[in-house]
Order: C-alpha cells, then structure tokens, then sequence
RNA sequence: GGCCAGGUAGCUCAGUUGGUAGAGCAGCGGACUGAAAAUCCGCGUGUCGACGGUUCGAUUCCGCCCCUGGCCA
C-alpha cells in the first residue's frame, strides 16, 4: 500500500507571523503554499486583508487568493473543495502543499469534512430575515424549536446567524440540520498532516504587533483602498467583505457613523478580538503541534519538524 | 485669589430622596458545519478624591482640604 503524501497545515492568529514562516519554509522545502483565509480571497481588498504584497506574491505564490469579487460570497464548503483540488494538483507535481492562515472553520472544514446541507438560498434568508425584523429572533428560536428541537436546544434565542441557517435548511429540505450532522462522519483527509498552531504565550506582544499593523494598514490607505472599494462595487453593509475587520469600521467612519478620531482605536480593538477568538479555537482543536510564534527559535522549530514529515 | 462645574471599575459616565453601587467600551473565558475577519453566550469589590462631623448607618447630608476643567480678577 502507498504511503500518503504529506501536507502542511500552518495556523495561527492574525499578526501572528503566519506569512513569514511559510516562505521561510518555502525558501528550503518543496512547498506550495495554499492560502486558508475568508478575508483574502476577495479582490482588491489588500491592504486590510494583510495580503502579502506583489513581490512576495511572485516569489512565493499563493493558491485561493483573489478569487472573487467583494460583492460576493465564499462559503467553507467551497473552501473545502478548492483546497483539495488545489492540494491534489501540487501534490501530482511532485511538491508539497502548505495550507496557511487564520480562518479556523476552514481548517476543521478540511480535516473532517461537511455534512451534505444545501447551499444558501438568498431569498429564503432574506425572507427569515424579514420574519425577524417583525417578530424578533426569538420568535424564530421558538419556531425553530418546533421543526428543529436538538438544533434549538443548543442555540441562543438571539444566535441570529445560526437560527436563520437551521430554519434555512429545514424549509430547504424539511430534514433537521441536527439529523445531517448527526449522520455525518468524519472524513480523514488523504495526506499524511502535520497539523502546526502558532499560539502565542505572551499576549501582551500580540497585542502590541496588531496595534503596531493596524497603524501600518492605516498609513498604507486603508481608508483609501475602502473609498475605492465603494466606488468600483456595489457594496452594503451586511456583505461579508464590508464586515471584514477594518473595513467595516473604515465604512462606519465614511458613513459618519464612527468619529474618525476613533477609528484606529476600534480597528485595533476589532483584531484583538478576532485574534482572541482564533485561539480560543486552537485552543480547542486536536492534534496540534504547537509553537510559540514570539520565540526567535521558531523558524528553526519548524523546518525541522517539516523535515521530519518529508 | 473669587465664582461655577466636576472628582465613582482600566476608559467614558450613570446612580444611590442616607441602608457600602451599574451601564457602554476595554479585558478575560466559552460556543461554533455553505456569512466564520461572521454570529452568539458567560464573567464586575471598585479605599464611590482625603480627613473630620451629624447619624444606628455616609459614596450620598455638612465642614475643611487636595486635584481637574471653565469663567472672572
């Protein structure tokens, strides 16, 4: 029987180093990068995303960046399948793929799988939208406790996000979300994994490299790059891209919804708690090998434990 | 120097007709299946500026002092 061929898995919160560890890799090892990131696969939107810049991006390419427009939508079920096409295609070329980023759903997406749901339906969410506006979402909870109980059961009756889903995928197919994830097993990926977390022990440091970022992205043009974004799409609000941490604040700012004078403070506020949720999910994840990105040996840490999987 | 307004949680403030206090933000912990950089849940002892006085009891009333801001000299 053939062994697996291996995969790299490098995750870590936002401003942790992530980039910078991966090309250090891809500098000695036959490695293709592959980017794991809800934010960057949006066009146009860089200087928020943290997007590596031209000239890393020719030198060390990156798969399932700038796939689609801000006006869109990407989804982990279309995450889970570009990255096995993309790791199937590096891996037949001989090379090594190294899955990169910050988007922790993505990650569990790809090691176990998704239940078989239905895709989203637009129309019937704007429809239980409507539904909330009128009766609140707690109404919904309850009416979900009808179709749904074992769904309903473990949803806050303001989880708006996950009723509207649940309610969603009854409607769709009149089947309990409950009942496909019940019935879904896990499905270990082909590939022999070295599953990395950089999980930093200091969080003071942290903290000080996304404040030390966010005034980067600002003196880049930040609020700049969202003007442009506004100009060139149709854009709202409520689009997945225009919630992305910065760009969502930047948009209140030019909406006159947010003083600009506190911008930087709710920006740097914004990614500490998106980092701060990023690890509480490593946190919780098994099987990880896991590295103190702030240690100046880490680099070293890594290549060695990449050797060991080649 | 005089007058006025303030000094309460890390920050901005609310409040107690006298029974030792609570919001937002921040911080911390957690959940998580087609929006996930999303969405949601939980966690609040702080000499209520200092010292005296009145009172069974003062952060609250009174006196005095200190500090901050504004106005007038």
């Amino acid at each position: 029987m053939k062994p697996l061929p291996p995969a790299i898995l490098l995750m870590g919160p936002t401003a942790s180093g992530k980039t910078a560890l991966a090309c250090a890799i891809a500098d000695r090892l036959p490695v293709e990068l592959i980017s794991v990131d809800s934010a960057q696969v949006f066009r146009d939107m860089d200087i928020g995303t943290a997007k590596p810049d031209a000239v890393t991006l020719a030198r060390y390419p990156h798969r399932l960046i700038n796939l689609i427009s801000p006006e869109a939508r990407y989804s982990a079920a279309r995450f889970r399948d570009d990255a096995l096409t993309a790791m199937a295609e590096i891996t037949a070329a001989g090379r090594v793929p190294l899955l990169v980023g910050g988007t922790m759903l993505y990650f569990k997406a790809l090691r176990e799988g998704l239940a078989g749901l239905p895709d989203a339906d637009p129309a019937l969410r704007a429809q239980i939208d409507a539904e909330a506006a009128r009766l609140g979402w707690p109404a919904l909870h309850q009416q979900l406790a009808q179709l749904d109980p074992a769904t309903a059961a473990r949803l806050a009756p303001n989880d708006a996000q996950r009723i509207q889903r649940a309610l969603e995928v009854v409607r769709l197919t009149g089947k309990p979300l409950a009942d496909y994830l019940t019935a879904h097993q896990s499905e270990p990926l082909p590939y022999r994994l070295l599953p990395l977390a950089l999980l930093p022990t200091d969080r003071a440091t942290l903290h000080a490299r996304i404040a030390q970022r966010f005034d980067a992205m600002l003196a880049a043009g930040l609020v700049a790059e969202v003007e442009q974004l506004r100009a060139k799409y149709q854009l709202d609000a409520n689009l997945p891209s225009m919630r992305c941490v910065g760009y969502r604040q930047t948009w209140e700012m030019l909406e006159g919804q947010l003083p600009r004078a506190e911008l930087r403070d709710r920006g740097i506020f914004a990614t500490r708690q998106f980092a701060k949720r990023q690890i509480t999910w490593l946190r919780s994840m098994p099987d990880l090998v896991t590295l103190d990105p702030f240690n100046p040996a880490v680099t070293e840490q890594t290549l060695k434990l990449v050797a060991e999987l080649l």
